[in-house]
DNA sequence: TAACCGATTAGCT
DNA sequence: GCTAATCGGTTAA
């Protein structure tokens, strides 16, 4: 069983690699509703985050360190960091060189490469198998070893869809710090969420 | 000791 | 169907 079989990959095109000069909080919403593969295996981003270095939440607001030294790397590459000790979390670097922003990759719909994700994952319900950062690096086989690796290259593929997509905002998730900015991006009512968003007032 | 989390459990609609 | 609370676990400050 599959999703999203009415889409036309056709009119779907790589991700111009300069739209990661751009800032994380440009950044971050671009990229939701692009294909995210990973040696052939992913799905649909339907939620992301931005950080930047003046950002007490981020990585890199203390500076450059063996461990995030990655973010302060060029845009278009991964930012693989371990998180609680247990987890991979994927960041998009993006900002100028040397300017410590990302957009961290909280959750994707499965859509190539269902029965991969389920072996590696233990588990069969597609709505647990990329929902939440941890989730998706397990089920696209992401680790360390895939710090620094650029985005415009095997193993990953990244493509926009050829019309754009309405986007949900909300604070982030699990964070102590600047917890009013809204930097939460996503696909509202998506099935796929990390956790749904908040509903606006209004 | 705090951290960009997941799995499980308990309780609600 | 859903949300909130708890706890295990590694790293770096």
């Amino acid at each position: 069983m599959s999703t999203r079989l009415d889409i036309d990959w056709r009119n779907w095109k790589p991700i111009p690699g300069n739209v990661f000069d751009s800032s994380p909080q440009e950044v971050a919403p671009f990229i939701v509703g692009c294909m995210l593969l990973f040696d052939g295996i992913g799905g649909i981003i339907v939620e992301t985050e931005a950080y930047d270095q003046t950002d007490p939440a981020s990585h890199s607001y203390r500076g450059c360190t063996p461990g995030n030294r990655s973010m302060f790397g060029p845009p278009a590459h991964a930012y693989v960091y371990r998180s609680y000790g247990v987890h991979w979390c994927l960041n998009f670097v993006c900002g100028p060189e040397g300017y410590g922003s990302a957009v961290l990759i909280r959750a994707i719909e499965p859509i190539v490469g269902l029965e991969k994700m389920q072996q590696r994952r233990g588990l069969q319900d597609p709505r647990l198998l990329c929902s939440g950062p941890g989730r998706l690096t397990q089920a696209l086989g992401i680790s360390g070893q895939h710090d620094g690796l650029p985005l415009d290259q095997h193993p990953f593929v990244l493509l926009q869809p050829p019309v754009p997509q309405s986007i949900a905002t909300g604070p982030r998730i699990g964070i102590n710090k600047a917890v009013e900015k809204p930097w939460r991006y996503g696909l509202a009512g998506s099935k796929f969420l990390s956790r749904p968003f908040p509903r606006r007032p209004g």
